[in-house]
DNA sequence: ATTATCTATAGATCTATAGATAATGC
DNA sequence: ATTATCTATAGATCTATAGATAATGC
C-alpha cells in the first residue's frame, strides 16, 4: 500500500508504458479497443486496466472518442510525414542513381513495417463505421493523403501494366498487413513481401534486388 | 392502419426485401451493421428499421449474435462452395486446354464480384474483434478454408517467384474490395483488375487475356 | 492555486425474459 | 394448438458531470 485514496498524486506504479497518466491511458485503450472493439470497450474497463477510476478518465479526455482519435492519428501521423518527405524528392536519380520505384517500395516498407510491429494493431480500427465521421477529419484526411501519396508515387513509374493503378494496390498490399496480422500470420518478412509485391504490379519485378537497396538507403537517410 | 397491435398476423408492409420477417430483421440487421457498426446498433434500432417492437426480435433470433452469425454465414457460403468446386477439377486441362492460373483467377473473381455487389459490405464485419470468438467458429473455420484453397490453387502455379504467397497474396487483394468499397471507390472493373492483380503476382501477368476467357467459361459453367 | 484523484450519481440506455393477446390453420 | 406479435419490466450496464479531497509547487 503507498498512499492510494482521494487525491493522490500524479502517477504512481506505472504498470503500463508511458511517462505520464495519459499515455498509460492510452496504451490500455490500445490493448482493449483493438482486442474487443471500440464499443465493446467500456470507459470502466480502460480505467480499470490503468488502475484508476472510471470518473478520473475524464480528467485526461473529453470524452471516449478523444481517446480513439488520438490512438488513430498516432498510427498514421509518421507515416505520412516519411511518405511526404519521399514524395519530394525528385524522381530522377539526383547524384547516386536510385532505380525507379524506389521511393514508392520505401514508403509501402516503412509503412507496412510499422503496421507489422506496433505495439497494437491499431489499424484494425481504421474501418470502423464509428470513424468514418466528421469526429475523425484529421485522421481520415491524413489517410487520404498517403493513400494519394502511394498513388501518385507509382503513376511516376512507366512500367506499370494499362488499366492497373500500381500505386493504390500497393497501399491495399501493405494495408490487408492489418488482417494478417490480426490472423496471427504475420513474420518478419511480411512488411518486405508486401512492398515486393506492389513493385511487381508495378512492372518492375525484374529489378527487385537493386530497388530493395535503395528503399532501405532512403529509410535510413529520411526516417 | 391495417391490423396493427398484439397478435397480428404474420407479415405485413414488407418495406425491406425477403419473403419473411426474419428476412427483413436480417436485411435491416446488416444495413445497420454495417453503417454504424456491430456493438453501435441496439437491438432496438433494427426492430424500429423493420417496424416491429425491440421484444418482437426474440421470436426470430435467440440472441443479437445469432442475428451476426446468420450474416456472417452468408457473406461465405456461395463463395466458399463455388472454390471447393473450382478445387475439386483437375489442374491440367481436361478436354479443352485451360490455361494454368484459370481456376485462381476464377475463384478470385467469383469471390470478389459478391463482395462488390451484395447488397450490404458486410464483409467490414469479418475483422470485428467480437467475431475472432468460438461464438463464430462455423463462419471463422469457412472462411479459413477458403482461404486455404487459395494458397492451393497458387501453390499448384510453377510460374510463381520464390518467396511469395501467390495464393494468398490473392486472397487478400480480393478481401480488400471491401475496404475499397467502404471508401466508395468500387467501380465495375475493380474484381476483375483484383483478380488479374492476383495473377500477375503469381507471375503469370503474360497469359491474362486467356485466362480471364478461361476464368469466366468456369464461373458460367460451376457458379 | 493547480493538479489529479476520489465518491456519488443522474440519466440514458441496452439485452433478454415473462406473460398477455389475437390471428391462423387444423 | 401454433405462431407472431405486443406490453411491461428486470437488471445490468454505460457515459459524463458535480463536487470533495489531498498532494504539489509557488
Amino acid at each position: 500500500m503507498t498512499s492510494a485514496g482521494p487525491g493522490r498524486p500524479r502517477h504512481q506504479q506505472p504498470s503500463r508504458p508511458g511517462a505520464t497518466a495519459r499515455d498509460e491511458i492510452l496504451d490500455a485503450a490500445a490493448e482493449l479497443f483493438t482486442n474487443q472493439g471500440f464499443a465493446s470497450t467500456s470507459t470502466r474497463s480502460i480505467a480499470d486496466a490503468v488502475g484508476i477510476r472510471q470518473s478520473s478518465l475524464y480528467h485526461h479526455f473529453k470524452t471516449k472518442d478523444d481517446i480513439l482519435e488520438d490512438l488513430l492519428e498516432g498510427t498514421v501521423s509518421a507515416g505520412l510525414k516519411f511518405a511526404r518527405s519521399v514524395a519530394a524528392l525528385p524522381a530522377g536519380p539526383p547524384e547516386t542513381e536510385r532505380p525507379a520505384g524506389s521511393r514508392l517500395h520505401a514508403v509501402a516498407l516503412y509503412d507496412g513495417t510499422q503496421l507489422c510491429s506496433a505495439r497494437w494493431n491499431l489499424g484494425v480500427l481504421y474501418h470502423l463505421p464509428e470513424v468514418r465521421s466528421t469526429r475523425f477529419a484529421r485522421f481520415l484526411t491524413d489517410r487520404q493523403e498517403l493513400r494519394r501519396l502511394y498513388g501518385e508515387l507509382g503513376e511516376s513509374l512507366p512500367a506499370t501494366p494499362e488499366g492497373t493503378d500500381g500505386g493504390d494496390f500497393t497501399f491495399r498490399l501493405v494495408e490487408s498487413l492489418i488482417y494478417l496480422r490480426a490472423d496471427g500470420a504475420v513474420g518478419p518478412e511480411s512488411a518486405m513481401q508486401a512492398a515486393d509485391a506492389g513493385l511487381i504490379l508495378c512492372g518492375l519485378g525484374h529489378d527487385l534486388p537493386a530497388i530493395r537497396a535503395a528503399s532501405r538507403a532512403l529509410i535510413d537517410r529520411l526516417a
